[in-house]
DNA sequence: TTGTATGCGTTATCAC
DNA sequence: GTGATAACGCATACAA
């Protein structure tokens, strides 16, 4: 355990050449078995173990999965990770995980280190305020296989791997409408993300199906963060028209929401119906339990990591898979009863 | 962007050796400032980018640094890893982050992947079952730094990071005396893991103290998964003296046993008082709020990734930081209130 | 089926 | 202050 061997230690101590070695190793078709096995049994007996560096370096190769996510501690994010995480391990990837706490600057840092690493492919959910996407064009033009997931955004050869953020932003205004709400306001993190401006483009729709008017005004742009639940609810407090339906498109900070209207003496859900979205374990355990869109975060991670590695491989046809969507499922609870 | 540039191409462009450009790329002061300057703009011209390949197997080191954790979706982990990842980032080590799902064999799989892949050091946060220690041995002999996060053991050369789990313990069991209680049950993960021993020992030293015996049926050891939470019910209610008291380690769970409690008509915190542990956000989001033990993850990930940085780099005396302890805190909510 | 030889792109040791 | 040159450990094209 002391000295480091090598093949070319093997190669001596078996009087065969360090190819031979090499080829035995890796289980090439060449070898006889009887080879194979005397230096399978010598390595193992010496302690072999490839110089990974090595064969980066030889094969440019670096069986690593590069992914950038605006932030790990969040429910969703390593569910989702914990996801692609299995996959890749499975498949001998490693994942090199990098997070750019929701700020473009960081997100570009990453994107950077992750290139010079030598990373075989990326994942990447971009952060709130990312517009410019060049940070991405080093991937796309060394074709290194770059999946979005969640939050996405269309880059030629980049699949997407997404829930119809659409439809799940229509269903739950659809259900608290159905519910008898008139007057319902969404707190919703940066538009620049499709998963917010899809959701309220859903939200929009389902307020016309229903035969009701948009108000700009019911529309709150916030970081979603809990120190921000302050302004919105005395956002609420002030509007002209009170307020009647809450959807929440983050359930933490919808649990934070219920929290503070209740301390504000709004009964939920009789005064205030509110539906959230993610199906975070929080949801279930706040009183009273939060409605809200079930979010597939750990399949999400299953297949992002397993199309990446297919894209790896090259045995993937591109056209086929630009988007993928998942299902998604409203779940109702007592915070949109009656 | 297409063809990949090394420093022969810069070289050649520069009429210099090779060597002079390593040098100069690296700021190597045996170099002119003229020269350097010439060669870096040369460089940014031509989108030289270092093959991280070939200064890995020449240097054999690898700027990763792994982690193995057992379960990248609880919030306290995810609060460490952001931690670790701020420092590891800013001093340029990528991360390479693998889950053992509280098991030993996929930790012992995940250990030996990360040795083989050359990571310059390792952070550890044990498996609920982990018992042998054999797969962190090939770390310590090739002297690759180790340092273990939270859960845990004592092995040569390998500091741990830890808060104070045994008077943590004493606190918060304390904490629920002093309110009260006379009849304390401990709900508990593995005993096998310091985390919670420690704090198990600080109950039974609480209780001592406070002249009361400790009875074995009042420690109940489960896996802290919320479909746990039944069991842990109905042995409460098949207990003969009731229990008024409860310590769970772990806040999500609490949640859930308040919850289920709450649904057998037990009124908290009048009938039985709760204190969790973590500060876990949902401990602010129940009804009632729920009193807790702060736990300093992002620190405890901030302190790891320095300390084992500066073992990487050699600047740290082993001696002087074989155990680091950070503080906790007692938080006091509305579950053990009066 | 096996051996030989070269190169992957750097860094580092000697020279000069 | 700079240039040659030899590793680093492996995979593979080409020979045999």
């Amino acid at each position: 355990m002391d000295k480091k061997i090598t093949i070319y230690d093997l190669a001596k101590e078996l009087n065969v050449s360090p190819g031979t070695i090499s080829r035995s190793l890796n289980n090439h078709p060449s070898i006889s078995k009887k080879t194979k096995d005397k230096v399978v049994l010598k390595a193992n007996e010496l302690g072999y173990k490839v110089n990974k560096f090595a064969v980066n370096l030889r094969t440019q190769k670096s069986n690593t999965i590069g992914v950038i996510i605006p932030k790990l501690n969040s429910h969703f994010m390593s569910t989702l990770l914990a996801g692609v995480e299995k996959v890749a391990n499975e498949a001998g990837y490693n994942l090199i995980i990098s997070q750019s706490l929701e700020s473009v600057e960081k997100e570009r840092l990453n994107a950077k280190t992750l290139y010079n690493s030598g990373v075989d492919a990326i994942l990447v959910s971009l952060a709130f305020n990312t517009e410019n996407y060049d940070h991405f064009l080093p991937f796309i033009n060394s074709k290194i296989p770059l999946i979005f997931m969640d939050r996405v955004h269309n880059l030629p050869n980049c699949p997407t791997i997404v829930i119809d953020n659409f439809q799940a932003g229509y269903d739950a205004t659809n259900h608290l409408m159905h519910q008898g709400t008139k007057n319902i306001m969404v707190i919703t993190g940066s538009l620049k993300r499709n998963v917010y401006a899809d959701r309220v483009l859903g939200y929009k729709e389902a307020l016309k199906a229903n035969g009701h008017k948009f108000k700009e005004e019911l529309i709150f742009e916030t970081t979603l963060e809990s120190k921000s639940v302050d302004d919105v609810i005395s956002y609420i407090k002030h509007l002209d028209e009170p307020v009647d339906g809450l959807f929440v498109l983050a359930d933490s900070f919808a649990a934070h929401c219920i929290k503070a209207l209740k301390k504000e003496n709004y009964n939920i859900p009789q005064d205030i119906k509110v539906i959230g979205f993610n199906n975070d374990p929080v949801s279930q355990l706040v009183t009273p339990t939060l409605s809200t869109i079930e979010y597939p975060g750990y399949n999400m991670g299953l297949l992002a990591g397993e199309s990446i590695i297919n894209q790896i491989k090259g045995n993937i046809n591109l056209q086929d898979t630009n988007a993928i969507s998942l299902r998604h499922k409203l779940i109702e609870r007592e915070s949109s009863g009656n």
